[in-house]
DNA sequence: CCATAATGACTGACCGGACAGTCATCATAC
DNA sequence: GTATGATGACTGTCCGGTCAGTCATTATGG
């Protein structure tokens, strides 16, 4: 998608732009981005973007497919299939939380593709990205049901639905200002945002998921951990 | 916080102004709203706005305080404080899916505070919006468990920010683009989003809920229904 | 009851700043 | 020497906010 340019110049160089546009796009989001300023901070002259890209919209798509691209190699990365659900999820969620903790410009992209206005980018970002986590959660559920781990009366397609929905909040209360301050308001936190109170979060929202899959009555009652 | 000269215009001009400046708002986000387009819109000159409001960012706080209290009462209106946690929160889910479906540009302009650039205006709306419905949960659950219905071991803090996570990813789904193909994505809808797929979807996270608050064993079995 | 005056809401042309995208020119590498 | 990349001044557009003037309504006074 972008131009042939982009390829030849330094990796250093397309890694300075790269990231400083992630950050940028990040923070102020994609109308609010000044392609001037996004230059001269990633050391370079305006000009060059559009030797790179051929307008300020196929730039914020790579962005943003570059920093989907990395998150899931981040979190999804070290995975081992012969984990049960349980830990897999687990798994999940703490990468996923120390990602997003020290890459909090990729979550933001992505939580800001549900704003107004960016329906055009949805229509292209969103599915392909769904996709994979839906997929993956499916699978993972239908395995834990085949195991006699996951309760067989679930509807997998929608606790898939509802587990990344909790993801999704909860990777959003470490990012967003405002899905900041409802954490807060929520649990009470005075000061500064806690890493206890987050791990604690963190953790009741596993055993919450572990007590929703797992079988009723007489079935195995030792807990999935590692 | 608007000026005096709204409140002496004719009721009808103000509501049409203020519903139109929902709408579009709620569409294209706080930035790419044109006040010149929302004046011809609402059939009032651009000058005028300035005469009801000292600037585009009061107006929008204005829209927003406006359209949350209105959410609010048609959510939580009709509840009757003799209800048991369960059927409160069964009635909280399907008035908030009613209502969302009639006035979408309300969940939309919360949806959008949480975007890039509106962290001044979370400042200024998340706290209060957000303080209402966690104490409303926690009171609920508090008073569940102090009659047995709900499991005494729960951290109520905790559990009223997962449910209250659920419900708003939940109603975003019915209305943000992204959010409504991850939706499709998950339910694996393929044509329309049919009422059915999201009714079962309410249904089954209502049951979500029930299954994880209930209190385990022995507890009076009988569901919370009315 | 009418004529004149006062009020203040209404209007839209206008201003200034911001910003995406262009392009003529310059630098560099081979 | 030429081809390719780098540059930043420039252009056209858009938009928030202003303000000088208009006009409908109401108040006054004879």
């Amino acid at each position: 998608m972008p131009k042939e340019t982009l390829q030849k110049i330094k990796p250093a160089k397309r890694d300075k732009l790269l990231s400083e546009a992630a950050r940028l796009f990040a923070q102020r989001g994609y109308a609010a981005t000044d392609m001037a300023e996004l230059a001269s901070r990633a050391g370079v002259a305006k000009g060059s973007l559009y030797n790179y890209f051929e307008s300020k919209q196929e730039l914020y798509l790579y962005v943003c497919r570059q920093g989907l691209e990395l998150s899931r190699r981040a979190v999804y990365g070290g995975l081992d299939p012969a984990w049960d659900v349980y830990h897999q999820l687990e798994h999940i969620f703490r990468r996923g939380a120390a990602f997003v903790r020290s890459h909090p410009e990729y979550l933001l992209l992505y939580l800001n593709v549900s704003a107004a206005g960016m329906e055009p980018f949805a229509e292209k970002l969103s599915r392909q990205v769904e996709k994979h986590t839906a997929d993956f959660l499916k699978a993972r559920l239908a395995e834990g049901v085949a195991q006699g781990l996951v309760r067989a009366d679930l509807n997998v397609n929608q606790a898939a639905f509802w587990i990344n929905g909790l993801y999704i909040i909860f990777m959003a209360s470490l990012v967003s200002r405002h899905f900041q301050i409802r954490l807060r308001e929520y649990l009470e936190i005075k000061g500064r945002l806690n890493m206890r109170a987050i791990d604690e979060q963190l953790t009741s929202t596993i055993a919450l998921i572990h007590s929703v899959l797992r079988p009723a009555a007489p079935a195995p009652a030792r807990r999935g951990r590692r």
